[in-house]
DNA sequence: AGGGATTGCGCAATAG
DNA sequence: CCTATTGCGCAATCCC
């Protein structure tokens, strides 16, 4: 079960488990990069992060309630041989020539040139990247149940240890009160033995 | 930034972001399932289940290191229009009629008929479970990491909580120690003053 | 500019 | 039969 052993080794590897920036590109997959975040960084992580990117989608999505047939967007089977449908975001006129420099619209950009060499060379290194985000993903998704478990685990342990250091306090208190008495006792009347 | 208010929502919506089982199949987006999970329910929901299907890489997958270009398998575009390339698992020759039944290989499957009508209709509707799941997916990944800050957090103040319990309990054994000697010099010898 | 890293999406296989 | 999950490839985008 692997427990045991206190916080150190799970929130270590938790801890590490974060992007703090990008890294080197070489497929090494020992990737150690000593980076570190702080909470907010983490948190904000996966909550913020959704990119403002040309997705009319993105926010609503983050929000919940994102399935139900939004858009149909892919009933038109028209694309030829390979490269399935997507979305290509139908909800958009013609203001691309109009729009800031920075939101150019994707200007045909230099025939993407289907089925070549250096083509599938970039997928392939994309599918790699993917597949590389992807379990690194799954890995810190699993770290961070397992941190929500042991820091569980560990609250228990200190809510048992505040429990036993409040009855220790409770009954000192008592036996402090009681010296009390008997002190207020001792000085009012004199030594009743002895 | 939703903190304080101890552990109690966080915690709550957390646990009950975790499936104990199937649901309706109904589009209602407000999915309310009353379910409930044991720690060791969560930890397994997403550590052991890789699903022993017909992918030969899922254990390599889980163990990290699954990037690097494992199996081409996807250069040969002879596809027909739509559908992109996908594994077929061909390390598989025709044990098909000998298999047990229950095992028994995709035998044509009664011809999937591509861009037929009921075709769309399963993909449209895959398309949206898949969306709804993913999106509980990222809620739950969500909450998750909430939940590890907000015990953390609350691990802090418990520590707290402790070395003030600690510190009053030291003050109050050595006011009793104290006590306990000026009673046995007491005892001992004779009343100083008074 | 260019390349790896992320991410939303659809597809198909599979679990339930 | 259905929906729910999940691995995967693609494309857009992000981010050095």
């Amino acid at each position: 079960m692997m427990s045991d052993s206190r916080v150190s080794s799970v929130i270590q590897e938790w801890v590490s488990s974060y992007p703090g920036q990008g890294q080197g590109q070489t497929l090494n997959p020992s990737n150690q990069s000593t980076n570190q975040m702080s909470q907010m960084d983490m948190l904000s992580y996966s909550q913020g992060m959704i990119r403002g990117g040309a997705d009319d989608r993105v926010a609503e999505q983050m929000m919940g309630l994102s399935y139900l047939p939004y858009t149909p967007s892919c009933l038109t089977n028209t694309s030829s041989p390979s490269s399935t449908n997507h979305h290509q975001s139908s909800t958009q006129q013609d203001f691309s020539p109009f729009l800031l420099p920075t939101l150019r619209a994707p200007v045909t950009k230099r025939s993407i040139s289907k089925d070549s060499a250096e083509y599938r060379q970039r997928r392939e290194r994309n599918n790699i990247a993917v597949r590389k985000s992807r379990d690194k993903a799954r890995r810190r998704i699993m770290l961070t149940q397992q941190r929500a478990l042991q820091l569980q685990e560990d609250n228990q342990k200190l809510q048992m240890r505040i429990g036993q250091l409040t009855q220790e306090l409770d009954t000192l208190k008592h036996i402090l009160s009681q010296r009390h008495l008997q002190g207020a006792e001792e000085g009012a009347a004199g030594e009743s033995s002895i």
